[in-house]
RNA sequence: GGGGCUGUAGUAGAGUCGGUUACAACGCCGGCCUGUCACGCCGGAGGUCGCGGGUUCGAGUCCCGUCAGCCCCGCCA
């Protein structure tokens, strides 16, 4: 809906948001994928369609026709994408009625994903998860296009397939025809990469599912999404350089955001001495300082023992938490306690030292 | 394989030291309302407190078991 269509006579369908029954004036949110847009029902203007939609409920889904109109000066809406305009209604269908929801619809309400699942048919309406789909489907055609552009060819390999020793293990299907034996569907499509590199495919890429049977985690599925390439006669700064144009271009087209490239890099020594992984999360910021010299020969055999026996002794430097109290680094303790830390040493440091 | 947390109305939550009829919100139903937009006001319905057992005069609350969900460790590139 824009301005162009000002004033003109259109017919929209879609799902009703939210009904506001003023007892005179009917105001219906409705809904499709793309937004909503807010139509308006006067008695006085046609009695009939407002006599319906005295009916409405939320979801029902319906078809209008009517004006498209600016609204009444005083009524413009500044948080609606289409808060200026609304539809003036002159008849009004219901297509189809629908039971009372067992949850809202809109993205205020929270709810448990078990519940969302079991009506999944239902949560695949609101509005935040059509935007996240929509995000997917504008990631995956700039990744494609991106690579497409780059010289990758997009080539499709077997989903039932061969085991390989790898890590992670593999999902099993039973073979119909082979009786007792069983296909592996594929943890990553490792192989037939390799294969096309042989054969002198030499810019390979896919978007394509993997799946291991590993245990799960929040951010951790047994079925993925993984963007697959391969390139042979290049060098680690080709790599690195045609990856920072994708991420930059899927943050561009995806969400509108300018990322300037190169991206900055650190070395895997480098980001193992300051964080401690080699996927640093750098908002984090707190960096891990060396001591393992100062506290060689110590007196405390926690530090010390370490050191002589060549190991290291790092520290993070929090600053502020000087003030935290004894039950603050206890709970502090049993943080670090569940990522294996036998405990957690402390040193406060005030200005008057 | 191991550990932790949580299960109360359709939804998401509160419920004190075990004590009378389990609470308010959102949603739902009815009424009122002609410029709202997460509309407003008034009224109403809605509960196997996950399930089973135990302690007690008395259990949503305490204990044991069980089931489910979430999160983490191991595992996973």
């Amino acid at each position: 809906m824009t301005a162009e269509q000002m004033g003109q006579e259109i017919c929209v369908m879609g799902w009703v948001q939210r009904r506001r029954d003023h007892g005179g004036l009917i105001f219906i949110d409705l809904r499709d994928r793309e937004g909503v847009l807010q139509l308006a029902l006067d008695p006085d203007r046609d009695p009939e369609a407002h006599k319906k939609a005295e009916q409405v409920r939320n979801e029902f889904v319906v078809a209008v026709k009517g004006k498209v109109s600016p609204r009444p000066e005083g009524t413009v809406n500044p948080k609606m994408k289409t808060g200026e305009v609304e539809i003036e209604v002159s008849e009004l269908k219901i297509l189809n009625r629908a039971e009372t929801p067992p949850f809202m619809l809109d993205d205020y309400s929270e709810v448990a994903e078990n519940i969302r699942l079991k009506y999944r048919y239902l949560d695949l309406r609101r509005p935040s998860v059509q935007k996240s789909l929509m995000l997917r489907h504008r990631v995956s055609r700039t990744v494609r296009r991106y690579l497409d552009d780059q010289g990758f060819l997009d080539i499709e390999t077997p989903v039932l397939t061969k085991s390989t020793p790898e890590g992670a293990r593999y999902y099993l299907v039973p073979s119909r025809v082979s009786s007792g034996q069983f296909y592996a569907l594929p943890q990553s499509p490792q192989l037939f990469k390799q294969l096309l590199m042989v054969a002198g495919f030499d810019r390979y890429a896919q978007i394509v599912k993997c799946f291991r049977d590993e245990d799960l985690r929040a951010d951790r599925q047994p079925e993925f999404t993984q963007i697959d390439c391969e390139m042979s006669f290049v060098d680690r700064e080709d790599v690195m350089t045609i990856m920072e144009g994708m991420i930059a271009r899927v943050f561009s087209e995806g969400i509108g955001v300018e990322i300037s490239c190169p991206l900055p890099r650190i070395t895997y020594a480098e980001a193992l001495a300051k964080y401690g992984v080699d996927n640093p999360d750098l908002r984090f910021g707190l960096e891990l300082v060396e001591l393992t010299s100062i506290v060689k020969g110590c007196g405390f055999k926690v530090f010390a023992s370490v050191a002589d026996k060549g190991g290291m002794v790092k520290a993070i430097n929090v600053k502020g938490a000087a003030t935290f109290s004894r039950k603050e680094l206890d709970d502090l303790t049993s943080f670090a306690a569940i990522y294996g830390a036998k405990g957690l040493a402390w040193v406060k440091m005030t200005a008057d030292g």
